[in-house]
DNA sequence: CGTATCATTGATGGGGCTCAACACGCGTGG
DNA sequence: CCACGCGTGTTGAGCCCCATCAATGATACG
């Protein structure tokens, strides 16, 4: 029974990418982790930022760029779980050596913090503690989302809505930058590369979505798509 | 590219199921927000522990028995994200209302404590709050996997994934006691009951798993299933 | 024995993977 | 300037795995 709506389901998230009230206070008290200055490091495209397996003793903060967050399996297919931005945070999902991989999916500039100082800052901050804890809610749920995607939605659909939330990530209406290439996708999205740009077209044939180049799109509102 | 051996891929976990060394020392500490002794609430197969959307006021250390944890679409498909079972907890993955559902899939039995009493002990206790982290991240993990297992990995290996990983965490060897029905499963790991059905068919054609009566199992050993 | 629930097995069709060809932009170097 | 290669994206043809629909067993319970 698959999701006939291409516009379906938001599970029962409040909305998409929408902090909780609770989480607009405190993201700042994680952000002052952060020497809003200082340690900026930057990474060129396609470029590791992080390896899985090697010791997690840094904390990022991302200032600018995607970065995708990733496993490989023992054959070598690449799953790409994550796609963050700026404002993301990585690093506070491990402990000891990381359990992903990160890389930059374009220009990526970010800012660092050793992670003992950070775990000390965490240990003395009931606040903090609150709002990692937020965080890590977040992910949870975002995670249980994807999941329901990848077991129970067609193609398009997918990449419909992989659209949707990322403009919504973005905020500003108009067209959105799509930093990715179409394999990112796909990896993200449990597909081939072939298909997902067959959605593209599809989507656009139908005036779902519409492209300028192809990195740039937008998504046209719910009415129009009812009426194809 | 499909995972070719049944028995394929762990990514990089430790192993399936073993707590980290940390994880081993501090869950004890997250044990002591119940009383071991005090309320305790059954609930019979097939009822609901806690339904998506209420107040979560609650929160539960697992007793004995399975639980289903699932999310409903709007068209009313059922994706269980995870089965917890004794010594899992439910409920530190929210905080004012539950994002998910909980269901008995046999005679479950809980120990329940008010969330005010538990967070306040929370606030106080310093290596609770590591604890806590160190069984989100766990959690955090545990999705990606699962994600991996529903965008690649083909019916039969999802399926023999499950058995081996329920028997990992079952941990005594010889036969393991599959309290959940074929649809749960599917519903699980992202198939149809059918075609879980005739998983178990053809991994008991292969002599890969041994089963008594249809709720019991038991892997064979790898060399035998190389030979298959 | 009749009924209900669950599991198994079969037949069929479709959505997406695979293999393959082609289009397009962009750089380099003749 | 055009040729050529290369990376990326698009489109087509064919096939296979799994969802779907349907029928048959198996087991428990009245």
């Amino acid at each position: 029974m698959h999701c006939h709506a291409t516009h379906s389901t938001t599970l029962t998230e409040p909305k998409t990418g929408r902090p909780a009230p609770s989480e607009t206070d405190l993201e700042p008290r994680i952000a002052k982790l952060f020497d809003p200055r200082q340690p900026v490091r930057h990474v060129l495209p396609d470029h590791s930022i992080l390896l899985q397996g090697e010791p997690a003793d840094t904390l990022y903060q991302i200032v600018s760029g995607t970065v995708r967050c990733c496993t490989f399996s023992e054959d070598g297919v690449r799953q790409i779980f994550r796609f963050a931005g700026a404002g993301d945070y990585l690093g506070f999902a491990d402990f000891e050596t990381w359990h992903f991989t990160a890389e930059a999916v374009d220009h990526v500039i970010l800012r660092a913090v050793p992670r003992p100082r950070a775990e000390a800052a965490i240990a003395q901050n009931p606040s903090l503690q609150v709002a990692l804890r937020a965080m890590m809610v977040r992910g949870l749920a975002a995670r249980e989302r994807h999941m329901f995607m990848l077991a129970y939605m067609p193609a398009e659909d997918r990449l419909y809505r992989f659209l949707t939330d990322l403009a919504a990530r973005r905020g500003a209406s108009g067209f959105t930058v799509l930093p990715m290439k179409r394999r990112d996708i796909a990896d993200h999205i449990g597909l081939t590369f072939e298909t997902v740009s067959r959605g593209f077209s599809s989507l656009k044939r139908k005036r779902a979505i519409e492209m300028r180049g192809n990195d740039r799109f937008r998504i046209h509102s719910d009415d129009l798509l009812l009426a194809a």
